[in-house]
DNA sequence: CTGATAATTGGTATATTATAACATCGCAAG
DNA sequence: CTTGCGATGTTATAATATACCAATTATCAG
């Protein structure tokens, strides 16, 4: 399992070149990436945590960026549509694409205590699920996986 | 994985008996298994598909049983609190269980095609997931494992 | 039984999350 | 040019969920 979340990287760098790599992908593809798109992306990109639309659309609307909730949900709609991020369905919420551009089932770690969400790899794990459901005929065709717990950070900081 | 959901039963007895056994639970236990808890919980075993919290709570309502969405997420919620119906996260959305008084993480797998929500138990997956985030030091509270897809009858149906 | 305590109910109000629908704009292909 | 498509801007509303307070009912120690 690799993990993305709870290391220390250059966050300034890590965000530029994400959001290159979006902007890459969509000009090769003939994909409009935004300013609206581009900044929330930003925005996800900015936090290893999840963030609500409307979170997101407070930012956009002190930006001038767009006031209704239509606007965020569209360029989120984008986001996730394209790989660039995707939906935490346990919180209701978005979060960046820690693999842009690899195909892949994305598995979350959710931290209770300090809100990190951190996008994992289990390759085993939604495999065997994707097997175990092919023997009684069922098609996955989207999997969800999320794990709500206590990450090490906390659990040190409170002997949790 | 054995699957509860897509099989023929004997429904009505597949629901008295599910009820009784959250009577027995409840009296054992000193927890009021009153009407409305009751008859929240028929619902959901009435159909092997997920309700909503107003779905639920217009029954209730025709039936005299409450009318505010208070009475419907306060009985679901004791519902889920004790082990007799799991929340779906992927659908906000609430299935009765289907393996009572087992501990167990549920994985469900949701027909696209037919709402029909199958509850299965895939040991192995939930198993990896938290080994997996352990190793990372991670401590996984609660698994969320949602599998959206068509089942096999629903691809028999139209060559899916 | 009785009073104290806790659990449940019933209700209002409101917060939060999400989408439908429609007019307009800008750009690129034909 | 004009047609069509994707994106935008906006209004309105749907769907999901919780905070809070008052009143009632169950439970249990004494």
């Amino acid at each position: 399992m690799s993990l993305i979340g709870f290391e220390h990287h250059n966050h300034a760098s890590c965000i530029e070149s994400a959001v290159a790599a979006a902007e890459g992908y969509c000009a090769e593809n003939g994909l409009q990436f935004t300013p609206v798109r581009q900044r929330v992306l930003e925005l996800l990109l900015a936090q290893h945590r999840a963030m609500g639309a409307y979170e997101i659309l407070d930012v956009l609307r002190e930006e001038g960026l767009g006031a209704q909730p239509p606007v965020a949900y569209r360029a989120l709609d984008f986001l996730v549509r394209h790989g660039f991020a995707h939906r935490v369905e346990k919180l209701n919420a978005f979060t960046a694409c820690a693999h842009p551009g690899e195909t892949h089932s994305p598995v979350f770690l959710i931290c209770r205590a300090c809100n990190t969400v951190a996008e994992a790899q289990a390759q085993g794990a939604t495999g065997m699920l994707a097997s175990a459901a092919r023997d009684s005929g069922f098609r996955v065709d989207r999997a969800v996986v999320e794990a709500e717990g206590v990450c090490a950070r906390c659990r040190e900081g409170h002997a949790g």
